[in-house]
DNA sequence: AGCAGGTGTTTTACTCGTGAAATATCTCCT
DNA sequence: AGGAGATATTTCACGAGTAAAACACCTGCT
């Protein structure tokens, strides 16, 4: 304990760091020479997470909008046409029965339409409403600029940098793990 | 639409990127000139954190764990003593409901054990059993490597670099929004 | 002493997501 | 034609998390 063996490897000598680096030194207290160094980026990766969760509900539910729901009307708009719920699920990663009720609450309030197909009477197609599309486009740089701010304190190379990494370690993940299309 | 402005912010001119710059790219056909740049670092979080635990489950459920219960086995192991219930709420950020529940699936299997305070009789004590300790010790190795074996597709200066760059995000946002201790 | 208000923990009622089964429809093969 | 098997979507039963209330106990003031 005490302050023993502070840069363990978290690299800048400097003040204790984040949580996570709090974490890692005490692993090293207690299996001293394990290997945590995965931790670094996977312990982070998910607190950033929780954290930014959290922060960017606000200017969602401002507008009365859970993000998952958000994310349902996002990916309409983004696409710039009629989706079905499969589609749906494959953009953003949900099961079928969550978008199944996401859609359902969705309409209630009037802002998305469906309407079956006309040749595959087991397909629909979804498509946003007028107050929908308004809706997205109000919500969106509020958010954008609200996590602009949450940003602004990583210096700004430090963001791009960053971008590119985690890029490149998402291209791994979904290689792996996500989209196993053919 | 079609190739137009293919390489808005993602820097490598190279093929198409991962999910999120597919995202970038059609907002700004629909959107123009949309500053995304936040998009490139949240979403590539959430997304990496949304697979990195389904692909993180794997060795803890061969263990008959959730990640949440070995969050609170493994907290109780680094940190070598007994914690009460509200430091492990403190320690693994969940609320004070979850910690109770997860402490009692925890207990009945006999991973840990609690005692009451012999001061303040409100307060318990949780400690590892001899069999959670052992648990932690031989289920945080596997998990360490499985960890390791998910990472070694990204270039191994660009790990380190990444960590410290999380490592300053994290920092900010915990400056923000976590840890409002006084 | 005795009570007002604070803190630690659990309980309650509810929401939301999930996997698997159910339903409806289509497609292809014979 | 007709049915076996595939596909799109929804329904069902349940597990897990949450916020807020409840509960139990402590502390400090009068």
């Amino acid at each position: 304990m005490t302050a023993g063996n502070g840069r363990t490897a978290t690299g800048s000598g400097a003040a204790l760091g984040d949580t996570v680096a709090k974490v890692v030194r005490q692993w090293q207290t207690v299996h001293p020479g394990l290997d945590t160094a995965p931790m670094e980026i996977i312990g982070r990766v998910n607190r950033c997470a929780a954290l930014l969760q959290q922060a960017e509900d606000a200017p969602l539910r401002r507008a009365g909008l859970t993000r998952p729901e958000f994310d349902v009307l996002a990916t309409l708009r983004r696409t710039g046409h009629e989706l079905t719920p499969s589609e749906i699920v494959r953009e953003t990663f949900a099961s079928g029965a969550a978008v199944t009720k996401r859609l359902k609450a969705l309409t209630e309030r009037g802002l998305v339409e469906r309407r079956g197909d006309t040749r595959d009477r087991r397909v629909a197609h979804v498509r946003l409403t007028d107050t929908g599309r308004d809706l997205v486009d109000s919500v969106l740089p509020e958010q954008l600029s609200y996590e602009t701010a949450v940003l602004s304190g990583v210096e700004a190379d430090n963001r791009r940098e960053l971008a590119v990494l985690l890029e490149e370690l998402l291209i791994q993940l979904e290689g792996r793990l996500g989209v196993p299309r053919a």
